[in-house]
DNA sequence: TATGAATGAGCATTCATTCAT
DNA sequence: GATGAATGAATGCTCATTCAT
């Protein structure tokens, strides 16, 4: 790794989190080392302790990035398509994630009780997926696709739950196509314009 | 042979795991040790050994213990009651575990992945729910308080995970009167009869 | 186990023994536990302390058992043969040992260095074992079969350490056969008539 | 990449290996802990592990060492000397080892049955031992000090075989007189060129 | 900047042994 | 005489973190 140049800091820190981030989803926070994200790196772990003060917080930057890949995820799958299909689509999409956020994402909340960074993360990364979803619904409204009786936020709230609820089912077992029919169906009872 | 009582070791060893229930809950699987649970309970560590293999193991059985809990509350929510006023009351009682389930639920899942006894227990228990909410919805539908165009079953892992998914999000900061609302209205909107 | 009678008790003891000779020899001492031996009894550790106040003094007590069955090997190979069959014998009866002996006599040597017991059981044995052999010496030198101008006693405690030193080549790897035709060839040649 | 010293590692584990054998042949094995070698070092436990993965490793790198001491003494007993003072020197020099070897090396034996390592070091180093005292025995047969009619690699094993079989008995308690006694007197007649 | 080495603190687990019954 | 339960004392080992270089 290179001496000098001060932006390359931000690209090697990009680097670790990559790595902490491969070995986190596949054996969880407590299951993952300094010394194995070092290793996988090919550095060695005083290394990294000069790009992040400690685990916690490479977990919580860790924790950003995952957040990254996901919110171009919600973007990408409803983009161009009415509710149906775009849900269609975000669902498969989301269910590539799950072998994967089998250890992090329930590791992260219980660090965010402690770690007010990833706390903090965790509770706007949310609220941008909600009002993501929101905005969504609200166009689809205009449009007469979904009834405006129902109010868009709720409805955003509701599909977000939703679907991580499901997503935490198939982690558990659930069979994916079970998962998405239900999705589909429930999504299709929500938004349904209806008496 | 037990010289008195042969059930006074199942009295122990639920006394140990309510104090463990209790650390795990309010430090998570890793932030607590077996020494912390023993001194919890007046006695030390290979006591603990006597009745549970090892810590996984004790986790276990704690997870089976915060399953018996949880499985009362719903059945004790929708007794007697219509799906709103069940519904509502069956989400009051879940927000009371939710400080509780802060750190553990989530690590339940984590350990789920290696641990046998735990996935199937957790595997159960979800099958277990829903079906006590698919009779619930049956019975409803009966009397023609829910459309019987919808699949008891669909409906039924719908609420599951959509309450779920509500519960974790206020374990990550939701206002509980939001999360509230939206369960309420989203259930209305699933179950309602409609066009 | 029985109530009363008290000669009973030697009987009990020497059950004991027998399991923990048998667990010893194929785990070694630090290798077995007080639970094991109890187990392989079918009673309860306490059970045991009633009969040897300690691991160490039942694991002489289980030396000294190992001996008897030893000294009759002994005897029994020489009985009626010359030096050269005799010591064709008594080696292959050894060799029936050796898988046995892997651990326990070993540690019984380390064991010895802090408990008094054992030492004396140790020590007591190969003396007794080299007088049993200087006798047998002593007689085939008066019917000139060997050579009377050998030390019965040199010559006995010789053949003790040689077969000794063997039985733990074989122990360590060596094959059987090499060993004792080494152990014939060394024989004849230690106690052969000759200039 | 060491900074300064690439060797120094190599030193750090003699040091260590040394302080390990120092205590190992004092205590045994089970009875010396990582933490008491590490205190000995001045060092803490981890220290230990960061060149040896774990206490059976330390002890085959100890017996290893054990081991080199060994080898240069058979090696110097014999230099220049003939059978009977070199087998006198070489006793007296093993002599030295005993009060060592007390614990050590009945559980090396112990442990070599589990530990690949380890055997695989106590086999090479007996096949070793045996080869160099047949290449003297072999050239003492060219000189006709020993009887060529003797098959150097049986004579060779045998009087390995003895002198452990004596070494033991010695630490068993036997008199060292006696025992060197035996050991010149048995060697002689081994030896020795006769009818 | 990165490294080799070291550390402090801890942690699950084991086991011989002892009570109260 | 025997048991279930409990204990005290270790023990090997791990890991995040920090220095000296």
């Amino acid at each position: 790794m290179p001496r000098i140049i001060p932006q390359y800091r931000e690209e090697v820190k990009q680097k670790i989190v990559f790595a902490a981030f491969t070995l986190f989803i596949e054996k969880g926070y407590h299951g993952t080392t300094m010394g194995e994200i070092a290793e996988s790196l090919g550095v060695t772990k005083p290394a990294l302790y000069q790009y992040f003060p400690g685990k916690e917080d490479l977990f919580a930057a860790v924790a950003e990035h995952a957040r990254q890949e996901f919110k171009g995820t919600l973007e990408r799958a409803y983009a161009g398509r009415n509710i149906r299909d775009g849900s269609a689509a975000l669902f498969d999409a989301l269910l590539n994630y799950v072998p994967q956020f089998n250890g992090m994402y329930s590791e992260m909340l219980l660090l965010a009780t402690r770690n007010d960074r990833l706390r903090t993360v965790l509770v706007q990364d949310r609220t941008e997926d909600i009002r993501v979803i929101e905005r969504f619904i609200s166009r689809q409204q205009e449009t007469g696709l979904i009834s405006s009786r129902l109010d868009p936020r709720v409805l955003a709230v509701a599909c977000d739950a939703l679907a991580n609820g499901l997503l935490m089912d198939v982690l558990m077992g659930m069979d994916r196509d079970e998962a998405k029919t239900v999705w589909i169906a429930a999504l299709e009872q929500m938004v349904r314009v209806g008496p």
